[in-house]
DNA sequence: TATATTATGTACTAATCAGTACAAAAAGGA
DNA sequence: TCCTTTTTGTACTGATTAGTACATAATATA
C-alpha cells in the first residue's frame, strides 16, 4: 500500500507542463525508429518537449525507466484494443487471420520498424536482462490472448483444429515474431502474403 | 581488376601478428552477445587480441567495416556447411527438419543469442541502412538454399507439398526468424518443440 | 649493414553520453 | 505579501565513445 501523488489542480507548487502518458507516447516513436541504445536522452527529451530538469524529476530511473514504461504502455494499449476487437467480433478466429494478413499491407515505413516489444527482446544486451524479461512477459501476454481465443473457439466447435490451445497460441506468437523480422528485410514482398495465408491455414 | 596484397612471408615490412579471418571470428562472438551498438571498440580489440594501430590499419572502415565483414564471414561459413550437409544427405528435406528441431535443443545461452544475421536486421538503426541491406541479402541467401532444396525435392517427387518453392522457402526463413526471436523469451519452453513439429508438417 | 616497407603500441582528441546540481519560476495557502 | 512546495531550464560533470597521430619495432631487400 502506498500513496501516489498526482499533480491535479489542488496540488501546491509549480504545475507540470506535460502529461506523462503523452510524453511516453512520444518517446515510443523515438525508441521504435532508433532503438533503445541508439536513442539519445537529448533526442528523446526534444521529442517529448521537456527539459532535463523535468524529465529526471518525473522519471527518477532515467532513460531505462522511460523505456520500460513505454514498453508497458504500448503493450497495454495494444492488448486493450485487441481484446476489444475480439469482444465485439462474431468471428474472433477470422479477426486474428485478418490481423496477421494486414501486416502485409502496412506501408514500407512501418514494415521496417518491426514489433515494438519484439525489438526490445532482440535489441537489448545482457546488461539489460531485467528489461528483456519485461518484454518477454509482454509478448507472453499477447500469446495468452491468442491462446484464450483459440481455447474458446475450440470449445464452441468454431475451430476444427484440435491442437492444444497453448501450442497454437505459441505458434501464432512465433508467426508474429517471424513476420515482424522477415518483412523488415524485404517489405512488400509478393510472396509474404502467400506465406501468411499458408501459415494461417491452421486456423481453418 | 585490382591487386590484393596479402602479408605472406615474401612481403617486406613488419609481419602481421594476427590472421584477419581469426580476429573477425573473435569479433563475431562479441557482436553476437553484445550487439553492434553496445560492443565497444576497446572490447572488440581486447577480444581480438590486437591494438588500435593494427586494427585501424587493417580495417580502415573501423568498427563498421569489421561488423560487415563479420556478417559476411559468418554467413559464408554457415552456408558452406549447410550446403555441404545437404550435398551429402540422402534426404535433404529431413535434414532441414532436423536442422530446425535442433534449435529447441540448444543450451539456454545459445537460445538467448538468436540468429547472428537476423539480429543485425533488427538491431541496426536507420543510420546503418547499408549494413542492414547486407544482412537482408545474407538472409535472402539462406532463403535461396531452402528454396532450391525444395524445388529439387519436388522435381524428384520426394516432397508431396506442391506449394511454389519460393513460397515454401520464404515460409522456412520466416520460421527461422520467428523461432530465433521466440526462443529468446522463454528458452527451453516445452511447447516450442511442438510448435516446430507443427510448423514443419508442410515438409511432409 | 643501410634502406624501404609494413605493423604495432601508446598517447591523444574531440564528440557524445547519461545524469546531477542548483537557482529561478510558478503555483497554493496563510 | 510572504512562505512552502513543486517544476523547470541551464550549466556542468565525469565517463566513455570511436577514431587519429606518430614514434618505434620488425621484417625483406639491396
Amino acid at each position: 500500500m502506498y500513496l501516489r501523488f498526482v499533480n491535479d489542480s489542488k496540488m501546491a507548487g509549480r504545475p507540470k507542463i506535460f502529461d506523462e502518458q503523452e510524453v511516453v507516447d512520444k518517446a515510443v516513436n523515438v525508441f521504435w525508429t532508433k532503438g533503445y541504445e541508439t536513442a539519445s536522452a537529448d533526442e528523446l527529451l526534444e521529442a517529448m518537449g521537456i527539459g532535463k530538469g523535468s524529465f529526471y524529476l518525473a522519471f527518477k530511473g532515467g532513460k531505462k525507466e522511460l523505456y520500460e514504461k513505454s514498453l508497458r504502455q504500448y503493450s497495454d494499449r495494444f492488448n486493450k484494443q485487441f481484446l476489444y476487437d475480439i469482444s465485439v467480433s462474431d468471428d474472433p478466429i477470422q479477426l486474428i487471420r485478418n490481423f496477421f494478413m494486414a501486416l502485409a499491407d502496412d506501408p514500407k515505413s512501418k514494415q521496417m520498424k518491426g514489433c515494438y516489444i519484439g525489438n526490445a527482446l532482440v535489441q537489448l544486451s545482457d546488461g539489460d536482462a531485467d528489461t528483456k524479461l519485461i518484454a518477454a512477459g509482454l509478448l507472453s501476454g499477447m500469446e495468452d490472448i491468442f491462446t484464450s481465443v483459440i481455447r474458446k473457439a475450440q470449445a464452441q466447435k468454431k475451430l476444427k483444429n484440435k491442437t492444444k490451445p497453448e501450442v497454437l497460441g505459441k505458434y501464432l506468437i512465433n508467426l508474429w515474431n517471424g513476420v515482424n523480422v522477415t518483412r523488415r528485410s524485404n517489405p512488400g514482398d509478393q510472396y509474404l502474403r502467400e506465406v501468411l495465408e499458408m501459415s494461417l491455414q491452421v486456423l481453418n
